[in-house]
DNA sequence: CCAATATTAGAGCACGCGCTCTACTATTGA
DNA sequence: TCAATAGTAGAGCGCGTGCTCTAATATTGG
């Protein structure tokens, strides 16, 4: 017998492919994006490609199934923490991490689109979803229990808000990225009754800003 | 001469290939939608598609440029009435409206994802939002002005957040529709310092709702 | 070195696409 | 009634699609 698999190189070629995918989905969605395409992007022929994967929606899976892991260490690590503040920072941070990817507004809008039909892929993002709303509600139960805090809803609703605030971030303007963040921290801390009177007026845009607001793109 | 036209009749027949071209794009997106999906839903053939469109793309634009006018004339209704909590209630009534539209979500996925790359598009999603945002935050300022209201952002940044919890909403599990715009209210009247007590803590979900989050689906 | 297999490129296939074009009917004013 | 034009249907065109298949090349173990 000859010639065995060095899992490490396929793996990089994979991740290559996969990259290059998921920019051509994140400007384009799954149907307006064209196999040659990414071919041309990752720089390899159709026949690499599918090699590689069986059809173009097994790389669009691919995209998004490649997080899972990752997303759920985060938030095991996150709830076992053993402040609920620290908790809290890990997966804020994180998801915030996830508003400042230049992709990642394309790809939501994508996902969205794919998730409404494709019950496996709706599957997929339900999990991710659920898995980061289970650890932020169990932190937030915690932190809730702490003494002289006062948080504004019960923990599942503000949970549940957060996540909807990452969804709009995402959905926000390209060029306002970081101050989006920011403003995302702000309001999180504010919903968690954390940081007392740091928030009212001043700050996020500031009371002598200009009365034009620059916010985010697209809604209907 | 013969034969003038009924624009009456022509304005029907239109909507009725805008508002079957609108269900389309909200399942598969622009590029995801055929023009023959299109005609077979409205029940005309491709002939009549385009006598009333020079190309899908411009059916596409016209699911987005018929709301110009209705909401321009909203807007400027709410400015001008003489009670700013009338004048809040109107457009947040508006927003909540179209968060219960089972298309909104995907055509706000959609024109997401167009809206990055035909310029003219993004121009046309950019001038829907500026006018909302212009008119939320003139709205704003008078609230604020009122007397025992203790806003917790300036109005330009609260205009933004109210525009971005509508996009998370509009990404929402088609399910909750009902709840999230009860929910969207409350968060509302809280961020504007409407309402006192009435949120802290309780409804909403509720203290002895499930532990398991059943929100939003989306978000990468 | 050689046999075996992993990996690659790209020509080509059947098909569905956006859109055009022609032929036909319905409806109007004179 | 009849010419003129609005409205409609659908066959068909050229092209790009997702994907397959063949043939060639790298890379390994023995």
């Amino acid at each position: 017998m000859a010639r065995t698999v060095d899992p490490e190189a396929h793996a990089r070629r994979r991740a290559r492919i996969v990259a290059a995918a998921a920019a051509e989905f994140a400007e384009h969605g799954l149907e307006g994006t064209s196999t040659a395409r990414i071919c041309r992007r990752a720089g390899i022929g159709s026949g690499t490609l599918f090699h590689y994967f069986a059809t173009k929606r097994a790389i669009f899976h691919a995209v998004f199934a490649d997080d899972v892991p990752r997303v759920a260490a985060l938030c095991a690590q996150a709830v076992a923490a053993p402040d609920p503040d620290t908790g809290l920072d890990l997966v804020v941070g994180h998801l915030v991490a996830e508003v400042t990817d230049p992709l990642a507004p394309g790809l939501a809008a994508a996902a969205y689109l794919e998730g409404g039909r494709d019950a496996e892929f709706g599957r997929l993002l339900a999990g991710i979803d659920d898995t980061r709303r289970a650890a932020l509600t169990a932190i937030l139960e915690r932190l809730a229990a702490l003494p002289g805090r006062r948080p504004a809803f019960p923990p599942v609703a503000t949970a549940r808000w957060i996540h909807g605030l990452v969804d709009a971030a995402h959905l926000g303007d390209a060029e306002d990225r970081d101050r989006t963040a920011a403003e995302l921290r702000q309001i999180v801390d504010w919903l968690v009754g954390r940081g007392g009177t740091r928030v009212r007026a001043g700050r996020a845009g500031g009371a002598g800003s200009p009365a034009t607001a620059p916010g985010s793109r697209p809604a209907r």
